[in-house]
DNA sequence: ACAGCCATGTAATCGGTTACATGATTGG
DNA sequence: CCAATCATGTAACCGATTACATGGCTGT
């Protein structure tokens, strides 16, 4: 059986943490997300909650407010143990391999400008991963795993910082 | 016109750092590459090199090598404007976002787990990073470009470690 | 000489983005 | 009350992955 992909997990995860939620509830949490990656794009989530429905890792109900039907995924124990499995170890290779990071990529062809662009460049980036990095620090947050992760995000974006800074 | 996307980018980069070459040949930089991300699959290079040609950001040319024939594509002037105008800002917003992290994912639902299995998972996560983190410090990098954009790299992973350390 | 890998592609599939459609709700 | 936004989807498109096909090259 394939293994989650980083979105089917991270919907399972979303649904056991937060209880069960409509599709654009499930979305709300992506669009507020404070990275890009997480378009929550209305053509990705509502196929995916069916697809996982079909395999029964989650159920759904339709419930109305007001005037207004929806339908309702809650996560299944069968979900909730694909959610297990997708979090712990062993991990597939990308969890762990550096990520993509599109500054580091343009870095590998900066030669490509002359030395003046090259440090309007690097100005230019360190300032708005500064402007990001403030972004995130003041990020709400009260749940612990919540807050531990965003801890990660801010120790990897000052990480980039410091990166600019010695090429500087 | 839109924008070129990071693969897009990263091949005419290419292009232009090492010469003309085969699609084989872009692909194998990628093969090669310590990131995962970089798959360099043969339906995602190909196709791209020929969209590429179609707009006239590279040319190509049927060259033979004993008794097998290939095209080597090679960057034109529009395609070195298209690349310099790809590095430089202004940057698109997931530039300097912050990327996407499994780990990071993952943590924020790491309540699902028993505390055992907590500490479990941040052992195995520190244990497969610092293996990591070894193979990107024994790449070979002559380029100075390559050994900055390696930098950062490192830079990102000590940065991931020293997380999980935090959390342990 | 032949097994296995290298090199060059192509086709099917799959998942995500963008754009669209529709009706309900809310602010002014 | 009307416009703007919220909420719930659907459909077309697009790009990347996977799997396949083919033939040259190479070590033994």
């Amino acid at each position: 059986m394939r293994a989650l992909s980083e979105l089917e997990g991270c919907v399972l995860g979303i649904l056991w943490k937060r209880g069960a939620r409509s599709a654009y509830a499930v979305r709300r949490e992506m669009l507020d997300s404070p990275s890009t990656h997480w378009s929550g794009s209305a053509g990705a989530i509502y196929p995916l909650l069916e697809r996982l429905r079909k395999r029964e890792w989650v159920r759904s109900r339709t419930a109305s407010q007001g005037d207004r039907e929806s339908t309702v995924y809650g996560i299944t124990r069968a979900g909730r143990e694909r959610l297990l499995a997708w979090i712990e170890p062993p991990f597939e290779p990308d969890v762990v391999s550096i990520a993509m990071d599109p500054l580091r990529t343009r870095v590998h062809f900066l030669g490509a400008l002359p030395p003046a662009r090259r440090r309007a460049f690097l100005r230019q980036a360190r300032a708005e991963l500064v402007r990001h990095l403030e972004e995130l620090a003041s990020e709400p947050v009260t749940d612990e795993f919540d807050r531990q992760a965003l801890r990660g995000g801010l120790r990897v974006t000052r990480a980039r910082i410091a990166w600019l800074d010695e090429l500087l």
